[in-house]
DNA sequence: ATCCTATCCTGGCTGC
DNA sequence: TGCAGCCAGGATAGGA
């Protein structure tokens, strides 16, 4: 079992980070898989960065932005994607780096800014305005722009099944498979409901849903299963702890007692409880 | 508009 | 025990 880094990991991977790059100055890079790159080279990117300084750390959807300036002026973005396996983290001076370290980057203190990816499917690109690069995102759940009534509009002018219209980044940004499965599962939805057919009480639900797990998750620190997602400072997420169906296949529902179920919905495994959740 | 498939990758798992 | 083959999984592109 995966973890794939969604926005409470992103979250928790900013915050963690900040006090660790806010206004350090950057220096050698070394990249050994130039394709995280995203298409520049690695020269390019020296080039761009090289005695710029971090001017903030923040997150948008599952994106890591780390804005540069030089001479206090804007000097462009690293955009950072985690994907299913990335980990973004500062070391101290004389620190081992791990196997699968894709990019790393000296600060003016010595440490190392580093981007660990086993699979390589996660980005580390410069540009000089992040526009560039970011696609077309949905809300940020977390915002005061999520509310209710824009939920249960949108939802009405698609007819999707729920669960693919959650995940995609455009209709809301920051989902992913596990927290969309448990936001399904605490709001009595099935995951194959269409999304223009569900009512106002359950768009409620799911609204607060959503916030609440969202929030306690970010709490936790995230989750984990695996060796895959750390915080910067090495630690496990502990949101996993909470889960009410994600990975809990064959074990017994924790809200009702029936079997929690494994299907595929839109090519992604899909955990849910048929006693709790209704078309 | 929506859905489906392939692609990118590697480690872990299954089955023999 | 060893090993080949399968599979997950976010985002995106391209085809139906």
């Amino acid at each position: 079992m995966q973890l794939m880094p969604e926005l409470p990991e992103v979250e928790t991977t900013v915050r963690l980070l900040r006090p660790m790059v806010l206004g350090r100055g950057m220096g050698e890079l070394r990249v050994a898989w130039a394709r995280i790159l995203g298409g520049q080279s690695i020269a390019e990117f020296q080039k761009h960065i090289r005695g710029t300084r971090v001017l903030s750390i923040d997150r948008r959807a599952k994106y890591i932005l780390l804005r540069l300036g030089r001479q206090g002026l804007p000097a462009g973005v690293i955009v950072v994607h985690l994907r299913m396996t990335g980990r973004l983290y500062v070391d101290p001076p004389g620190a081992d780096p791990e196997s699968h370290v894709q990019v790393e980057i000296e600060l003016d203190n010595g440490h190392h800014l580093r981007f660990l990816d086993v699979r390589k499917f996660g980005r580390f690109q410069f540009a000089h305005d992040e526009s560039e690069i970011l696609p077309a995102l949905g809300p940020e759940p977390l915002s005061d722009d999520f509310q209710p009534h824009w939920l249960m509009r949108s939802l009405q002018r698609h007819r999707r099944q729920i669960k693919p219209l959650l995940l995609d980044q455009s209709f809301l940004a920051g989902l992913g498979n596990i927290y969309v499965d448990e936001a399904l599962h605490r709001a009595g939805i099935h995951p194959q409901a269409n999304s223009a057919r569900l009512d106002a009480e359950r768009v409620r639900a799911l609204h607060g849903a959503i916030r609440r797990i969202l929030t306690v998750a970010i709490r936790r620190e995230g989750s984990s299963f695996d060796r895959f997602y750390r915080t910067p400072e090495g630690k496990p997420g502990g949101y996993q702890a909470q889960f009410q169906v994600y990975g809990r296949e064959g074990q017994p529902c924790r809200r009702c007692g029936g079997t929690v179920r494994r299907t595929v919905v839109g090519q992604r495994g899909t955990h849910w409880c048929r006693g709790c959740q209704h078309r």
